[in-house]
RNA sequence: GCGCUUGUAGCUCAACGGAUAGAGUACUCGUCUUCGGAACGAGUGAUGUGGGUUCGAUUCCUGCCAGGCGCACCA
């Protein structure tokens, strides 16, 4: 349709010999004012010396002129000089008929067709708590998978996780001293004592510096392998926390495709780094660094290989980019999200890599999100008031299940929809806002079931399901064209999917599905509450039911984008 | 100190250089013999601050103020 009212505008303008290469055709914010809009007067009134409302009147009377499109209703001049284009009934009808035709797919796009795609977050570290840093990173992480993935890329989902370093051995020293967890704890419970030793070890090694040469000791240990009680605590403990983690993810809607552990990352990185010493790395006071500053002012010096000769988490993300690319061969882009921390760090990662593989220079993509913090200031695992991701989920569920006393459900559906409903909340308190900025931690909000929130979004999908029930038992089939007269709002807004879709995932910022949803079901609550939908008596009830069929589709899609399960009650 | 980033209603967030700056929450009032009240409708209330560019600035440039992050052997 955009296409069409651009040509109009360009024909008119020809036609009254005023020339412009390109101009401006969007929704305007208020729906009132119609379905599409140009400021084309308003931009080129003062270099043809024209008054702007004059020349807008001047070309609407020729658009009106040339118009046959049966899907513009009506064209006017508003404002300070915008032209306004309002669509016509029958556009709206044929918009709901395509969305019944294409159902879950509508809004699916090529834009990224035949690209491959990787995307790495959540990065938690075993023997350390899943805090609800990681929920914000695998929520906004899952959700440009799934963008991208429905723009046509073939995507793949990875995950990085620190299986070595100095908290592995604080968690363990941690171990030794409280004693393991009893046996018959469950696996999350046990990840969980795992998580509190790890706090414990943390607290101490600051404080004692006894312990801090335990600590120490252990790390090295950790390190050489050689020490058997250690190895087997380790082993042990790796393999509970990555299964909870499992069982996080699961829980998430996340299925990981690739994991890479930062041990195996160091050797492939101090290969790269050794290659080019001289050339892009140096030696400096014993270590060696990269002196990113050399190629952009910007950017700072950072150590590679420490005067102990250990590799850092530099030389290792070196490694970890160097595997991407062979794990996944031809990619196109690696898109990696975390923390805005990183930012700066990894703006000089990139760089090195771009000198060292400059075919990988414009393939990697960094997406930093801002910090959960709580009011109090930040928080850390370190400080043990960090609020771990299992936690908050099983609060948000509870909350959850208090409020689901209506419906009949067996056991395992009440769980499971409770489940969904929580991660939606929490999700949606995340993904509804711009990612970059920092989110104040509230629990209240993070659990919210009303107005701008995810269960709202969910609430809304559930009730228009239940029409649906209620249109099949009276037998009342959906039928796009047995339109009223009157435009529903809803109409306006559906036909705009594919296009908040295609922004969103243009820019890597799944809040414009989020808000366009939230705008969407508002809409679908206000017409349900203005109409009764399903009324044998009505001749356009068929109709109202087709629209219901349209909002529910969008809607489902919608939230799949957002990484959030749509159920059909709740 | 340098670099990056953020400042919008009491609170949490929107607004691809456009029209009367939108939502939610909180507060006040209203809707319910209807298909799910986790709802719908109405009201109160905001661009940190001084300049500049522009027909038009929350948006771009710039000074100041205030938060956050980063700045060599941690990850």
């Amino acid at each position: 349709m955009q296409e069409e009212i651009k040509k109009l505008i360009k024909d008119a303008l020809e036609n009254l010999n005023i020339e412009v290469s390109d101009f401006a055709l969007e929704h305007p914010a208020d729906l009132k004012m119609g379905d599409f809009s140009t400021n084309i007067a308003l931009a080129i009134a003062k270099s043809i010396e024209r008054n702007p409302k004059e020349l807008a009147e001047k070309i609407v009377v020729e658009i009106n002129r040339l118009n046959a499109d049966k899907n513009i209703e009506k064209v006017e001049v508003a404002g300070a000089g915008f032209i306004n284009f309002h669509l016509s009934r029958k556009f709206f009808g044929k918009s709901v008929e395509e969305i019944l035709n294409q159902a879950e797919s509508f809004g699916k796009n090529k834009t990224l067709e035949g690209k491959k795609i990787m995307v790495e977050y959540t990065q938690p570290n075993p023997f350390k708590p899943f805090h609800i840093g990681h929920l914000m990173s695998n929520a906004i992480g899952e959700s440009i998978s799934r963008l991208v993935e429905f723009s046509g890329a073939d995507t793949s989902r990875a995950n990085y996780q620190g299986d070595v370093g100095l908290h592995v051995a604080k968690a363990i020293w941690g171990l030794l001293k409280k004693g393991l967890p009893e046996e018959h704890f469950s696996n999350t419970a046990k990840a969980q004592y795992i998580g509190e030793c790890y706090s414990f070890g943390a607290g101490e090694y600051e404080t004692d510096p006894k312990i801090k040469e335990e600590i120490d000791e252990i790390n090295k240990k950790v390190y050489t392998r050689d020490d058997k009680k250690i190895n087997d605590i380790y082993s042990w403990g790796f393999d509970i926390t990555m299964e909870a983690f499992e069982d996080l993810y699961r829980m998430l809607g996340t299925k990981f495709d690739f994991y890479f552990l930062e041990s195996a990352m160091a050797d492939i990185g101090r290969d790269i780094v050794n290659d080019n010493i001289g050339k892009i790395f140096e030696e400096s006071d014993g270590a060696i660094v990269f002196k990113a500053e050399k190629y952009d002012p910007k950017l700072h010096t950072r150590v590679f290989i420490t005067s102990q000769n250990l590799p850092t988490y530099e030389t290792k993300e070196l490694g970890l980019t160097a595997e991407k690319f062979k794990t996944e061969p031809n990619m196109d882009l690696s898109i990696v999200v975390t923390a805005s921390e990183q930012m700066e760090y990894m703006r000089v990662v990139a760089k090195a890599i771009s000198l060292i593989h400059p075919e990988f220079g414009n393939k990697m993509k960094h997406i930093t999100h801002g910090m959960m913090r709580l009011s109090t200031g930040k928080m850390g695992s370190r400080k043990g008031n960090a609020i771990t991701g299992e936690s908050l989920l099983n609060d948000a569920r509870d909350a959850i299940l208090e409020k689901m006393t209506d419906r009949e459900f067996s056991n395992e559906e009440r769980e499971k929809v409770a489940s969904d409903v929580g991660v939606s909340a929490i999700k949606y308190s995340v993904l509804k806002q711009n990612i970059g900025g920092d989110i104040v931690y509230d629990f209240d909000k993070s659990i919210s079931v009303d107005g701008d929130s995810g269960p709202y979004l969910q609430y809304s999908y559930a009730r228009a399901n239940s029409v649906l029930e209620k249109a099949q038992k009276e037998n009342i089939l959906p039928d796009p064209h047995a339109f009223p007269d009157e435009i529903f709002e809803v109409e306006k807004l559906l036909y705009k999917f594919p296009e908040i879709v295609e922004r969103s995932t243009k820019e890597y910022e799944p809040h414009y599905v989020a808000n366009y949803l939230i705008e969407l079901a508002r809409a679908y609550n206000s017409f349900y509450g203005n109409n009764m939908i399903v009324d044998k008596a009505d001749k356009a009830s068929s109709y109202k039911v087709a629209l219901t069929y349209a909002f529910s589709f969008v809607m489902k899609t919608g939230l799949h984008l957002l990484g959030i399960v749509a159920p059909k009650k709740m």
